[in-house]
DNA sequence: CTTGACTTTGGAGTCGGCTCAAAGGTTTAC
DNA sequence: GTAAACCTTTGAGCCGACTCCAAAGTCAAG
């Protein structure tokens, strides 16, 4: 109570942008901000636990929708207790779903990377024969722009503010 | 020549919509198509098998950068094996990378969701022990990778073509 | 008093992967 | 011969989670 904090001090004590501190409380993930006489917003340290929390929340993998419906609501304790188990148990279900493809996908990789490797092996195949399995087009390719998914990974790890 | 298909008939035996079939020419997913006289695209039982393949390891959390690298490009048989080799290696490490996170992911929700479970048997708390350890653990690195992916996923399975 | 680092707003842009609309041309079924 | 159901193109819109921008206001240090 003693630190009241504006956006910008909030933000880089969460480790995040004002730009994104502007943005929760937009989507109401943030509550209202109280303001000095000349429009600055003010927060407290609750704020700054709240922020915390939709960061750690969001570390998870849940989404800011999820995440809203983490957020402190109004009922007690046993009922809170119940809506979060029910999203974790969705969570739960999507992830086992998603890990089931993932591991189906990898014994396919798996697979023919092992043919790859005996056609090198034998050096008499006139095509990849795992090239052969997937498609018999040839096609020319256009220049290979590099990936946006890197990039974002990389944008990501490191730091926030620019 | 007994099966060319139109790119309506292509797009629902592979279970996507003829802009998705159009939109992967474009990004030189699928090679262009030969046309009829009118200008129509005609398709082959090739097209589908690259289209479907496309969609196999799209399903797995391949970008469709990632999948325009597996297919076929213009080299001969063993360099471009090496070539495809090369390309599984790197996916496959990815992958156990990605599989390793989401398992730690995993353990730590079924944690939770165990907390969860025992303040609800025991009747006895009066908040979340869930919410009190999120919002009390320190937030080391946000990284919300997987929850793109995971909606991505979950909507392809049942929005198909309305 | 001026500089420079903050703040405000609304609105636009980004990225991947579609999805849809508009305005027209073609093919097929009756 | 005509209507339905295809097909063509270009180009815009959508989602989530930011991120950036411009133009203007505010505040603290020197």
């Amino acid at each position: 109570m003693s630190s009241d904090l504006t956006v910008g001090q909030l933000a880089s004590a969460a480790g995040v942008s004002a730009d994104t501190v502007r943005y929760y409380e937009r989507l109401n993930l943030l509550p209202p901000a109280s303001r000095t006489r000349a429009g600055y917003r003010l927060y407290t340290e609750s704020d700054l636990e709240r922020l915390r929390f939709i960061k750690q929340a969001q570390s998870l993998g849940l989404s800011l929708d999820d995440i809203r419906m983490l957020l402190p609501g109004s009922e007690a304790g046993l009922a809170e207790c119940r809506r979060v188990r029910d999203l974790l148990i969705s969570k739960l279900e999507e992830l086992d779903a998603r890990l089931g493809e993932m591991r189906a996908f990898r014994r396919r990789i798996v697979a023919y990377l092992k043919e790859c490797e005996q056609a090198l092996a034998g050096k008499r195949e006139d095509r990849c024969p795992v090239l052969f399995e997937i498609s018999h087009s040839t096609h020319s390719e256009a220049k290979p722009t590099k990936s946006r998914a890197l990039r974002n990974r990389i944008d990501a790890k490191k730091g926030r503010k620019p």
